[in-house]
DNA sequence: TTGTAAGCGTTATCAT
DNA sequence: ATGATAACGCTTACAA
């Protein structure tokens, strides 16, 4: 039934070349003259030949053409941020000089020592927000040999890294926020650690915060309001924002006239919280994000926010891997964000 | 200065067994005594060989262990659809038994030809949402002899698909708001063609309409409601339907007193349109969506909605694929959504 | 249980 | 511009 699929030499058989010439036809490493040319192509046609192996070139070349990104457990967890997206994307277009896809590998704790990390045919990989977790991953790529890059994380020694300007980039918006004449102001931040506990942040809980991300972004808060409460939410969601609003906001002796998101879906949800008090903002309260991501759901509301480059990011990563395999020396590079102003920050009323 | 990679006749060597010997331990394929598995295992940590290289051992078998993904366009568009990332785990778990992983692929047309369809190592691919843009990615497909499955699409003679029952869940959904004594029912529709156009749709638009999943979904809620209006949002998201809701809700005079949307994304915009004019969603106005997805910050509603088997989808097309690869015969799988009652409806007010 | 040997389908090198 | 030939690193009948 099936008749073995056509080969190289099979083609340069019928066409009366040899097969390194039929080779450079599909390669186009070397002239050919456009007779012999056609004659390959054709006698390709006929055979149904649609070009090389991609394993028996992967094999000869030492490269398979893929990137893979390691994610973080479930790929719902990890697509639940909305900057993952269009980091991807950027990644996508990144690679994209190598002529490489994507390979999506879980990093699944559960795998027995022979997951897909130790058996996939990648070039490269990419790792983001490496956690202790995806530690373990790390070594396991780098005993391969292969080119590892990081995105927002540490892997430590030499590893190229993707990084932004967290800190600083809080401290502007806070800066922003201070300029408004706001004083009363309160951080909700993502989760210190891996377990994820809502509620205020007190020094000793800070101390133990393993996500840089949060610490960062809260340090640059309190570069500006030294003072400034923080309270964590479980994850980065607009559901969580409207937990932290509704516990921020619910008394109104103690209520903010300001308040600093570490991302936009926080940010959102705080302002849901806030029209469920009838708070209008940002007439009474303003409320500042961080992402820059597109937010559905705020009908009218611009957010104020830090914009950080996530296709950049991603595309950086790509380069950077791109680079490690031509050979060249990679760096790590570290990405800043841009201030936009919106329509949920204002002046604090009189 | 970077010594060749041992390879695993290397090993082989330094522990004094043959070639396939020292496969064999690595794959497990056949019984090795103890003594001699060690001395390979030995031999492979002093020379730092960590497993068989991936591309010779696909080469050799004939398989890469990667299925491809195509999606069309940016990835981000692709995501944008909350059911995406469920069905793409479902897929993961699906082709897991391969020890496959998931290659993603963009359809990207302004490639010249020699795109990474063309060029990827894998042994199969999933088309999602197959339109006619996808449609030449499937022919390169198939010419490569690869096993494709196709969900939520029609490719055609013999081509496995997964599919859903979208027009007997939109009556279902219809049903139950009519059982709660509406007669005045709109529905709100993803869009009809790749041009996306919002507002009414014309019987005439309808005879044009291209995309089978708004058709079906929209016949479904007629085959209840013959005569229910429907109007068209430009994509799935909150924020269309917020618009298409406001044009529904605008003049309380020719108001519904339900909507039956077909996205949980569009329910909630309809739903944050209601509570702009003051209409309290159930009381005033009952909302359905479709999707049964996680769906962030509508705060205490639980929406009225069918829930469709995201994760299942994604799993029978990688159980699918794997079966295609085993050689044995593949079906087309047809799912069928599950009604859940949420708090967004209510029976019409007297 | 272990060894022998034949490929898998290319591409790269070198010669012509 | 084209051709001969040797790898690439492994898996798997098959033989011992």
């Amino acid at each position: 039934m099936a008749p073995r699929r056509a080969t190289l030499s099979d083609v340069a058989q019928e066409a009366g070349v040899s097969m390194s010439t039929a080779s450079v036809v599909f390669s186009g490493k070397t002239k050919v003259s456009d007779a012999t040319r056609d004659r390959v192509l054709a006698a390709a046609t006929a055979l149904g030949y649609t070009g090389p192996d991609p394993m028996a070139a992967s094999l000869r070349r030492g490269r398979s053409g893929i990137v893979a990104v390691v994610l973080e457990g479930q790929l719902r967890e990890a697509f639940l941020d909305p900057v993952t997206i269009p980091m991807m994307d950027g990644l996508a277009d990144g690679v994209a000089s190598l002529g490489a896809g994507i390979l999506l590998l879980r990093d699944d704790p559960t795998e027995d020592g022979a997951s897909a990390l130790t058996t996939a045919p990648v070039d490269a990989a990419v790792l983001i927000g490496c956690s202790t977790r995806t530690r373990s991953s790390l070594d396991v790529l780098r005993s391969r040999g292969l080119p590892v890059v990081v995105i927002e994380g540490d892997a430590g020694e030499g590893i190229p890294r993707i990084t932004l300007d967290n800190r600083e980039a809080a401290a502007e918006i806070a800066r922003h926020v201070r300029h408004l004449g706001h004083t009363d102001v309160v951080a909700v931040t993502l989760a210190t650690d891996s377990r994820r506990e809502r509620g205020g942040i007190s020094p000793d809980r800070l101390a133990r915060a393993t996500v840089d991300v949060t610490v960062d972004r809260l340090g640059g808060v309190r570069d500006v309001y030294p003072d400034a409460p923080a309270i964590s939410a479980a994850t980065s969601s607009i559901d969580e924002g409207l937990i932290a609003g509704r516990a921020l906001l619910g008394a109104p002796a103690s209520r903010p006239t300001a308040v600093l998101a570490q991302s936009d879906l926080l940010a959102v949800g705080v302002i849901r919280a806030a029209e469920e008090f009838g708070l209008r903002v940002p007439q009474d309260l303003s409320v500042a994000g961080f992402d820059g991501v597109r937010v559905d759901g705020i009908g009218d509301h611009v957010l104020t926010t830090m914009v950080q480059p996530a296709v950049e990011k991603g595309r950086a990563a790509g380069e950077q891997v791109a680079r490690m395999l031509r050979g060249e020396p990679a760096a790590s590079l570290h990405f800043t964000c841009l201030f936009r102003a919106g329509t949920t920050t204002a002046p604090r009323r009189p």
